[in-house]
DNA sequence: CTATCTATCTCGTGC
DNA sequence: GCACGAGGTAGATAG
């Protein structure tokens, strides 16, 4: 990993054209070749970056540039889309260099995942007598979270999300609407849980009739450690 | 700007849980408070990160830590949502600091709205004796991207998308279903148009007997310049 | 302020 | 390899 603190103005020409007037940036070089420029601000995205695979060339500046304080060109281009970077160097001020190797990686606890695990074991959150039928039941247009079934018997097609929004209750109402045209199926209800649900997607929702449940994470999470614990 | 190279292990609790295991990576601290761990490979996005508004703290490690290498704990908290970033830091292999000043940000050109523009402008592409009515056409629910008629003189509303997806579809569904209950509009059928059309979509689109059109940016950008270069 | 939509989205995962 | 969905989505823009 290569760190420059530099002078410089940027340009990209790609799947847009961008460009950055002369200013004091951060030039992020990484081992696979990427670049990422970074002010003193905003947030984690750069104001402009090179995604791998990608090859950086330094070049001379042309008279007209180096007449105009150029001291460096840098030409970052992607290996596949045809895509480039350019930064045009007026003045390096800081410049480190360092060997990171490889990073063992993230390790992510509590996303949509966990809840489809935890529900399915913990399928009485639904109400008396539920019963798991599977996860990822497979439908034409693709998994239903869970299919479920009540304590009469019939099927209860669940989506899972982690905030449910009204995107997801109309991914709900496909699964429904198709799965109730088959025989051995129907007539199916829906349940649509989340951690946290928006008002507009409960009230549509339950136009809908489909029932909304809030998932409580960390005690269901607790549950699932105590049960754990018992063996 | 303070950029840090350290071995260091870090964990984040917010939305959800996430640990970095010990490794060699960069810590960027910005003007505002908030702090990126990069790798040296992947992407823009880094491994862990705390946006602003937070605060960073310092602390000695505690007995235990401390035998385990740490020398010193890094304690970001965001200052609304109670999101906190600890990143233990074992040690220190290079430190800089510079003054960056504001950046004058970003300039932007060749985007989605170009897309609306030149379909507006090249309308015959929808076929033979289309003619546009106009462009963000309002609705109770929301501007349709283009109103135009077809050679019968018959409505037909058109949704514009970079990327075709289910969601684009399920919009534009809206819009026709207000749309054709007005009599001065209906009947009202759709056109779903974009630089590329996910086949999920289009299998819904067609399902719905709405028209599928797949833009090529490029041919309508050439187009317009050959029309601008006439004048 | 909130709601909605875009993104050079990135990132995982399943086929 | 591509397609699809999730994201600590972030960021811009309109109401």
């Amino acid at each position: 990993m290569r760190l420059v603190i530099a002078k410089c103005s940027v340009d990209y020409a790609g799947r847009l054209s961008a460009h950055l007037p002369l200013a004091t940036r951060l030039l992020l070089l990484k081992q696979d070749g990427s670049l990422l420029v970074h002010s003193d601000g905003g947030s984690y995205k750069p104001l402009n970056w090179m995604s791998p695979p990608c090859i950086l060339t330094v070049h001379e500046p042309e008279a007209e540039q180096a007449e105009f304080g150029v001291t460096e060109v840098w030409r970052v281009t992607h290996s596949k889309t045809a895509d480039i970077l350019v930064v045009s160097i007026h003045e390096v001020f800081s410049e480190v260099e360092h060997e990171l190797g490889e990073d063992p990686g993230l390790i992510k606890n509590g996303v949509e995942a966990d809840l489809q695990k935890l529900l399915a074991e913990q399928i009485e959150l639904l109400g008396e007598g539920f019963t798991l039928v599977r996860r990822e039941h497979m439908t034409a247009i693709g998994p239903v979270d869970i299919l479920a079934r009540d304590a009469n018997g019939a099927a209860v097609a669940i989506e899972i999300k982690r905030r449910g929004d009204i995107d997801g209750v109309e991914q709900l109402t496909r699964y429904l609407t198709l799965m109730n045209r088959d025989p051995h199926l129907a007539p199916v209800t829906g349940v649509f849980a989340a951690q946290e649900i928006k008002p507009q997607a409960r009230t549509l929702a339950e136009d809908r009739g489909i029932t909304c449940l809030v998932l409580d994470y960390e005690a269901m999470r607790g549950v699932d450690d105590a049960h754990l614990r018992l063996f």
